[in-house]
RNA sequence: GCCGCUCUAGCUCAAUGGCAGAGCAACUGUUUUGUAAACAGUAGGUUAUCAGUUCAACUCUGGUGAGCGGCUCCA
């Protein structure tokens, strides 16, 4: 088979799945309308893995009615009802769906005729829906055992909050059986991997009800592997020109409100006052407050760019049912950047930007599970956003140009900029998925100018400078959820909060030269631990195993006397004898090289 | 914030209206071990919390809190 016939037989494969899907959310509603006459059908596309059905329902559904609805499936794909499509005109369908009850489709029928679309119906069995469709041929064409109903939520009608919630009904489909069976396997699997299971297990951090919730606190191993993550960005920018600043958590509230974000985010503050009459905010972003560090005197043309990078907290008070494990939090540790520049050096300084992202995450092993995409503005909707159209155009094809120059195949994601500029955002995916986004780069004129921030050009003239805004990390909550799952807990050694863990087979016989062994590691900076424990050598390994600790260095009679360990790297059960001084230079290096990798770039 | 589910020992989970339990972890003792779980014992609980129903509530009902899955939002 030649390339091209593989990859559009890939593709027919791709095609073929998403019919599958899309039909099976139709005989799901047929189900539905079985059990409920009443029911009234929103929308019920294909989505990755499967599909689902937002349905306004006469009563709450319970989970045991998905098995009965699933039963129902079964039977309407056993009577293999063909999809029979049909094209009518606007009015017609107005009025079948009307006399049916659907006044959700019939709003969508009122959407579809203002766009001048052509409406069409496809009919399976007794169920009839408003769809573009395409279909399998008939019901029966979904694969037997290849779909199940998996989940049951509240979905806001057209995605608006303000409208009325719908449930929705979640499946997943496949080809074959045995790819539904594929699939949640790996489910279990990334059940395994889980950031907050992990997190407890390896001891990195944990929430308390005293302190409340969507505050994390960083056990001494997560925080070991929070400042190793800060040291190395904050080495790898430093070689780009970036300075560390240092900014109070506090600010008065007109900060945020020259800045746009009181007007946008103001239910998002935090308020913080004393009796002293004080009535502070809690920043919500580091931006304006760095903004006043440029600001604190007159800037030249020559000095720019101006860098500044700063690792510090943040506080937004998110929707109480959005905070979850690191992943959305209310104290957040943001390593954010900001360049000035002019406007003939936004696109160095941005590229240079992508060049650090894309250098880590791929020393991470993290690149090729990612997508960019280009966050444009909702053109339906400038009144969301600060600054000036010309300059908002100006930017956005700006960074459609690097990612055309950089390779990058950004997709262009309407309504997805942020208040004041459009942003790259690089998009990976956690354990069981779900979309993150972590790194991002922003374009921004709006802010110098609300700020009155200028530099002196070469004619002598105030002028604004624009401003990058840069994250790499993300945030480090984020950036760990991501970690802590793409390694399940099996850090990098340069990561690792314990690099080595002395295990003698006989703490009375061996535990002094066990001893002897780990200062000398610790004293090379090695985090070495040692296991004194009254245990039995396996259970010794298997705890270490299971703190996924790089290397277990087993002493006993030989390597006492001998001066030497008994390697066993994580994960295998390889023994290699090397002497201590050996085993030090080796680990030295691996864990330089490690960071040489992400410094070296 | 909205829809739904869940909450029992540090962790994982039993006990379906009638005496609150197990394994692991912890602690004590014995064992001193050659590469993923030695043995025995001890302790650990206002069953998230507050109210209600009942002769009797872990169990049923309601409020509150927290967690989970979604929705919405994410500077």
């Amino acid at each position: 088979m030649n390339k091209e016939k593989a990859s559009s037989s890939a593709e027919a494969a791709a095609d073929k799945v998403e019919l599958i899907r899309h039909s099976a959310a139709h005989v799901l509603a047929g189900a539905v309308l079985e059990m409920f006459p009443e029911a009234k059908f929103g929308t019920g596309p294909a989505v990755e893995n499967g599909f689902y059905y937002d349905i306004d329902l006469p009563r709450t559904l319970i989970p045991e009615d998905l098995e009965i609805l699933e039963e129902k499936m079964k039977a309407i794909i056993k009577a293999n009802h063909p999809f029979e499509r049909a094209e009518i005109s606007a009015a017609e369908a107005r009025e079948d769906f009307t006399r049916l009850g659907q006044s959700y489709k019939v709003e969508l029928i009122a959407d579809l005729e203002k766009k001048g679309e052509q409406i069409s119906i496809y009919k399976s069995g007794h169920f009839v829906d408003l769809c573009s469709g395409p279909h399998l041929a008939s019901t029966g064409e979904i694969p037997h055992g290849a779909f199940k109903l998996t989940k049951i939520s509240g979905a806001y009608w057209k995605a608006d909050e303000k409208n009325k919630q719908l449930q929705r009904i979640y499946g997943v489909a496949f080809a074959s059986k045995d790819s539904l069976k594929e699939y949640l396997h790996m489910l279990e699997e990334a059940e395994k991997r889980d950031h907050r299971k992990l997190g407890k297990e390896l001891d990195l951090f944990c929430f308390s009800d005293l302190v409340g919730p969507g505050l994390p606190l960083y056990t001494p191993k997560g925080t070991i592997i929070k400042d190793e993550l800060q040291k190395h960005i904050e080495g790898v920018c430093k070689k780009y020109g970036f300075q560390k600043v240092s900014t109070p958590s506090l600010a008065k509230e007109e900060l945020f409100e020259i800045s746009g974000h009181a007007k946008k985010f103001g239910d998002e503050l935090f308020h913080v006052t004393s009796e002293k009459k004080h009535s502070l905010v809690l920043k919500p972003v580091q931006c304006p407050h760095q903004t006043q560090i440029y600001a604190s005197r007159t800037r030249s043309y020559k000095d720019l760019p101006i860098r500044y990078m700063e690792s510090d907290k943040q506080y937004r008070a998110e929707k109480t049912g959005e905070v979850s494990g690191l992943s959305r939090v209310y104290a957040i540790t943001v390593e954010d950047g900001h360049s000035f520049c002019r406007v003939d050096q936004v696109k160095d300084e941005i590229k240079n930007m992508i060049n650090i992202i894309r250098d880590f995450y791929t020393a991470l092993g993290l690149w090729e599970n990612h997508w960019v995409s280009l966050s444009v503005r909702d053109y339906a909707h400038p009144e969301k956003y600060i600054g000036e159209t010309e300059d908002w155009d100006k930017c956005e094809t700006m960074l459609q140009e690097i990612s055309d120059e950089m390779n990058l195949k950004a997709k262009k994601c309407e309504g997805e900029a942020a208040l004041y500029g459009p942003k790259l955002d690089f998009m990976f995916k956690d354990a069981a998925g779900r979309e993150i986004q972590i790194p991002t780069v922003q374009i921004d004129f709006a802010t110098p100018k609300r700020f009155g921030l200028e530099y002196i050009n070469e004619s002598g003239e105030k002028v604004p400078p624009v401003m990058v805004h840069r994250a790499i990390l993300g945030s480090y909550e984020r950036f760990l959820t991501l970690i802590i799952e793409h390694f399940a807990g099996a850090f990098p050694i340069w990561l690792s909060p314990v690099q080595a863990i002395v295990i003698p087979i006989s703490e009375e016989k061996f535990g002094v030269y066990a001893e002897e062994v780990k200062n000398e590691l610790i004293a090379a900076g090695v985090r070495a631990e040692v296991d004194i424990s009254a245990e039995s050598l396996g259970k010794k390994i298997r705890n270490a195993e299971k703190q996924k600790i790089p290397y277990m260095l087993v002493v006993g009679e030989k390597e006492m006397e001998s001066q030497t360990v008994a390697v066993r790297p994580r994960g295998t059960k390889d023994q290699v004898v090397t002497s201590v001084d050996e085993f030090m230079e080796k680990i030295m290096i691996e864990i330089k090289e490690k960071k040489g990798l992400i410094e070296n770039m």
